[in-house]
DNA sequence: CGGGATCCTTAAGGATACTG
DNA sequence: CAGTATCCTTAAGGATCCCG
């Protein structure tokens, strides 16, 4: 089976939807931008993310370590402190999404998207 | 600037998001898959693609129509023919797009995914 | 045949208040 | 501090009908 075929089996995608399932969120991106650079704190992220609700930042945070993109540490302290950081997977992930974003630059940076 | 810095710095994944808004719409990555396999018009996809109402098709083929990863051609004839193919562009993205295909593979096989 | 127009449903996310 | 709970708005997509 050829990487083409491979491209156009029955199920082919599905993992690759369950990734863009979580990846392609909302504020998901920046989030991992965020982590990425460094261990970062839910208090940081909402800071450094302008504009997203602790509502949203709470999911997605929860969706990325569910897949073991990112890996939360609680300490046991008053207050509370919990920091999130980029999983061994979470970087290989990057990797892929830095050629995503590499193709995105060459391919899209004259293009306007409009819709319906 | 490290591949690192650039993965972190404030605008890097802004052409990431504008694809990942194309490719990670509804649809778009199977529709992707069929005419990755070979041109489809528009009625083969809406057979193929088991569910798929002509509305969401036919704005899935505008969006990717729009940054270059089909292309369409329309054969002036009765009844019309309309024809759907990838462009250079596009097999350059579906290679990346493997490749996410593969890390899901690796990383998600045993994972499920739940939210909120 | 290849869609566009219309109406409707659902789910994602925003805003805000509250708590261990 | 790090979230959760609640309420509300919006936009994406489904279903259907119709037309060149």
């Amino acid at each position: 089976m050829s990487k083409n075929d491979e491209l156009a089996s029955e199920k082919c995608f599905c993992p690759m939807e369950s990734i863009l399932g979580i990846i392609g969120r909302k504020w998901a991106l920046l989030i991992l931008c965020e982590i990425a650079t460094s261990t970062k704190r839910f208090g940081q992220l909402q800071k450094s993310l302008q504009g997203i609700s602790p509502k949203t930042l709470s999911s997605r945070l929860q969706e990325l370590e569910q897949v073991r993109i990112i890996s939360k540490t609680v300490y046991p302290e008053v207050p509370p402190r919990v920091e999130y950081s980029l999983t061994p997977q979470g970087e290989s992930l990057k990797t892929i999404i830095l050629s995503l974003d590499e193709w995105g630059r060459e391919h899209l940076s004259d293009t306007e998207i409009s819709r319906e």
